[in-house]
DNA sequence: CTATTTTTTTATAATAAGTTTAAATCGTTA
DNA sequence: TAACGATTTAAACTTATTATAAAAAAATAG
């Protein structure tokens, strides 16, 4: 975790941006619930709690900044907010996305799964790809009993 | 076009709601705009302009009820706001979108492409998909030169 | 037909997410 | 130490959306 901190820290550094205690405090929260989808208000409350002092406002901008270097993307799931999910480290697509209509459960698919896909649409076309958002809405293994094989968590 | 409205007219009185005048102008915007993602501001003033005495509030309700009875799909490209996009007749997904982060156009995709991928999903994942939502950031042909082939309009 | 109930709309107020601003702070450099 | 730039805080402000209360329209009962 340290290692990812430090990581972080440079890229700030490299466009001169400085990892302040208020910024390393809300990569912190990132860090220790990655498997989460915190709106920033989420990220507020738990941040408040390593820093009491901090501002809405200075989260908010920590998250963009942290959005604006890739290193959280910036995702919506019809709800009115905006979630903040750290970047797998190293991938270069963003992962994909489980949503349950059932029990609200959001679930992540780190397959990439759309190379096909992706290779279609920029030759038919003629789009040069930079990102994508893949959600699928839906009924979870945990809201429906009948199982193949499992091995997930559960979240949320 | 009357046909369309019939339909969802039907659609409506199928659920014991009526097709009021407000409503109406509502859905006439939308189908006149098919190519558009208009958001309920850009409805509402084109709204205005048919049926000058309708308020922003009734057609945030007739968007809402458009949704739920998945005539239109609401959307959201990571500005602040919801986009109200008309479902494709008779198409049994949800049409893809090509976000063009150079000059803002947004593109539809028809064609399904996801139907190996929702296969997957649903056997490794144990998923259920009831809907999709997938969007591609990039450049688009406008925006870019290196072309192949060409056929598609511009829109926004 | 009139009275009554139900649905819908209008106008306005309220809420909630997110952004901006001005003043205070902090770290660094001259 | 003085001065500068970057950052943060707190509070005010915007903007999108929703809720509420009163009016209007439509459907239904008598």
């Amino acid at each position: 975790m340290e290692s990812r901190i430090d990581r972080i820290k440079k890229q700030l550094h490299s466009q001169s941006y400085k990892l302040t205690p208020q910024r390393e405090a809300t990569v912190r929260v990132l860090l220790e619930n990655e498997e989460d989808h915190l709106s920033a208000e989420d990220v507020y409350l738990l941040v408040k709690e390593k820093a009491p002092e901090i501002g809405l406002a200075t989260v908010y901008r920590t998250l963009e900044l942290l959005t604006e270097l890739k290193v959280v993307d910036k995702i919506n799931f019809g709800d009115g907010v905006s979630r903040y999910d750290l970047r797998t480290e190293g991938a270069d697509h963003f992962h994909h996305h489980l949503v349950c209509i059932e029990c609200g459960a959001v679930d992540e698919i780190q397959e990439d799964l759309l190379g096909d896909v992706e290779k279609v649409v920029e030759e038919g076309w003629n789009f040069k790809i930079k990102d994508h958002r893949l959600t699928f809405h839906g009924i979870c293994h945990r809201c429906h009993p009948k199982d193949h094989k499992e091995s997930e968590g559960s979240e949320e």
